[in-house]
DNA sequence: CCAAAAGTGTTTCCTCTACACCCATGA
DNA sequence: TCATGGGTGTAGAGGAAACACTTTTGG
C-alpha cells in the first residue's frame, strides 16, 4: 500500500479548540461558549472551529481567538509588548469517539489574556462567558449566576481545559508568561495576585517583590505610579524582554 | 454554516511521526528511515504513518513504534519498570505546504528508548538507522558511514526532530525520564553519561552521584554491582517510582 | 489618627559548586 | 604497581523562607 494513495487513508475533520484563560476578581477564568446545536446542545464548550483549507494551525487558532475576543495573538518577534494575548499550541485530541458523529481531531491551543471587558460572541452574554476554571472542572456550582444546571463541559473539553490550566500553572514558574495576564502597565502587587490566582496559593509580598524586581529583564519600570490598589503608591512596570526566568519562581508545596 | 455539516469542512490526512531518541556511544541519536518513494525519495525521514480509521493518536504512535523498533510503549500505570520506551505526544504540524501533494496534519510523538541492538525495518540496514541528532540537524556530514550525501531530512522533519530534542533536553531536568535511556539495571555513572550525551556537557561525577542517590524515589538499588565500565565496582540501580525530580537536576549554563 | 498596601533589612536554612580525598577493581 | 572509575567529606557562595520594620497614600 502506497502511504499516499488518496484512497488509502481515512479522511479526518481537523478543528482548533481554544483554552483562553484570564484572571478576574482573584480567580482563574476560562472563556466558554454555549452550544446552539446537537450534540451537547445548550452545554458550555470551549470556543473553536474548523481549520480552513489553506490555513496553518496557529493561524486558525489566532483567527478563532480574534473572532471570540477581539484579541490578536502576540507576535513574539514584536519589539515591544503589544497587549496581544499569548498563544501557543497545547496538544491534540483525537479519540475516535470524542465526537459521536464523525472522526474529528482537535488541535487545542492555549491563550493567556488580560482581563477583558466582556466576551462578545454575537454580543450575546448568554452565548459566551468567563467562568472560573474551578467551577468548570469540578462543576460544583453554576457556571453563571442565574440558576443554570451545573453540567460538565461538552465533548472532552474538561480534559482539554484541565491540561491547559496545568500548562499555564507550570509555565509561569519558569517564564515571564504571567505578565500576559496583566494590562500593559501593572504593579508588582497586581502581578503577584496573578500568581496567587493561577496557583491558588498565597505568596509572601515582600519576597515576591524582591524576586521579580531582582530578576534582570523581567520587569522594566515605566516611570509612573498608581494607588489603584489602595495604600502607598506603587511603581508601574511593563513586561521586560526576558522570556525565561532563571532562577524560576518557586511554587509552594501543595 | 453548521459547523458539523459534512460538506462544510475540508478533509485532512492525519499521520503520526515519531522522534525516537536513544544514546549510543556517548551521542544522542534518532531513528530515521529512508524514503522509498516520491517526494523526497531516497532521503532520510522520521518514521511514521497514517492514523487508522478507529485508532486513537497515542495508539497509532505506539503501533508505529512497535513496528519500527520492536519496543512497546511504557504503560505509566505499570507497577514495575517494564523496559518499554517512554512515549508522549510532542506537537502537531499542519502547515498547508508541508506535503506537496495533499493536506497532511502530523501529530508528532517523542519516544525515549534504551540502546537497542539495531533497527529492523524489513531487516534492511539501509532503510532504517540510528543517526546522531547533531548530524541530522546540521547535516555537516554523512548520516551513515559509506559516502552518502549530507542532505537534510524530508518534509519538516528537521524542525520536528529539533523540537523533540529540545523537549527531551528540558524534560530530563525536572523528571526521571533520563532512566528511559538506560537498561533496566544501570549504574550512576551510566545515568550520568546519559545526561552528558543529551545535554552535551560534562557533569561533576561526585556531585551527580550525591544528587541522584539523595533524591528519594529516583533510584532504588537492585543489590548487584558491576565493573563493566572498569574501575571500582559500581552499585546497580533500577528506576524508582518518582516521576518528578524536586529539586530539579540543574543544566549548566551554556 | 488608623488601615492598607508598598517596599527594605536581616537571619536562618538549604542546595549547589568545587575540589580534596579515599576505595576497589583490572591489567 | 598504576590507571580507572566509584564514592564521601567539606568549605563557601547564593537563593529562598520567614518575619520585623519603615514608607506613603486614602479616609
Amino acid at each position: 500500500m502506497s502511504p499516499y494513495d488518496p484512497s488509502a487513508f481515512p479522511p479526518f475533520a481537523v478543528t482548533v479548540d481554544l483554552v483562553v484563560l484570564t484572571v478576574r476578581r482573584h480567580a482563574l477564568c476560562a472563556l466558554v461558549v454555549r452550544r446552539g446545536e446537537s450534540p451537547f446542545q445548550g452545554r458550555w464548550a470551549l470556543p473553536g472551529g474548523f481549520v480552513r483549507e489553506d490555513e496553518d494551525l496557529g493561524l486558525a487558532a489566532a483567527r478563532e481567538l480574534g473572532e471570540e475576543t477581539g484579541l490578536h495573538a502576540h507576535d513574539p518577534a514584536a519589539p515591544a509588548p503589544d497587549n496581544g494575548a499569548h498563544l501557543e499550541q497545547l496538544g491534540t485530541y483525537g479519540d475516535p469517539r470524542r465526537d459521536p458523529r464523525m472522526r474529528v481531531v482537535s488541535v487545542a491551543h492555549l491563550a493567556l489574556a488580560p482581563d477583558l471587558p466582556a466576551p462578545r460572541a454575537g454580543g450575546d452574554a448568554n452565548s459566551a462567558r468567563w467562568a472560573p476554571v474551578e467551577t468548570l472542572l469540578h462543576h460544583e456550582s453554576d457556571v453563571g449566576r442565574d440558576g443554570e444546571q451545573p453540567v460538565p463541559l461538552a465533548f472532552d473539553h474538561a480534559r482539554i481545559l484541565a491540561d491547559g490550566v496545568e500548562r499555564a500553572r507550570s509555565k509561569i514558574e519558569y517564564s515571564s508568561l504571567a505578565t500576559a495576564f496583566c494590562p500593559q502597565e501593572f504593579t508588582v502587587g497586581e502581578l503577584r495576585r496573578v500568581y496567587e490566582a493561577v496557583w491558588g496559593v498565597a505568596l509572601d509580598p515582600r519576597n515576591f517583590h524582591r524576586k521579580v524586581t531582582g530578576t534582570p529583564g523581567f520587569l522594566v519600570p515605566s516611570g509612573g505610579t498608581t494607588t489603584r490598589q489602595g495604600g502607598r503608591p506603587a511603581q508601574l512596570f511593563r513586561a521586560g524582554g526576558a522570556a525565561l526566568l532563571n532562577p524560576p519562581m518557586l511554587r509552594p508545596e501543595v
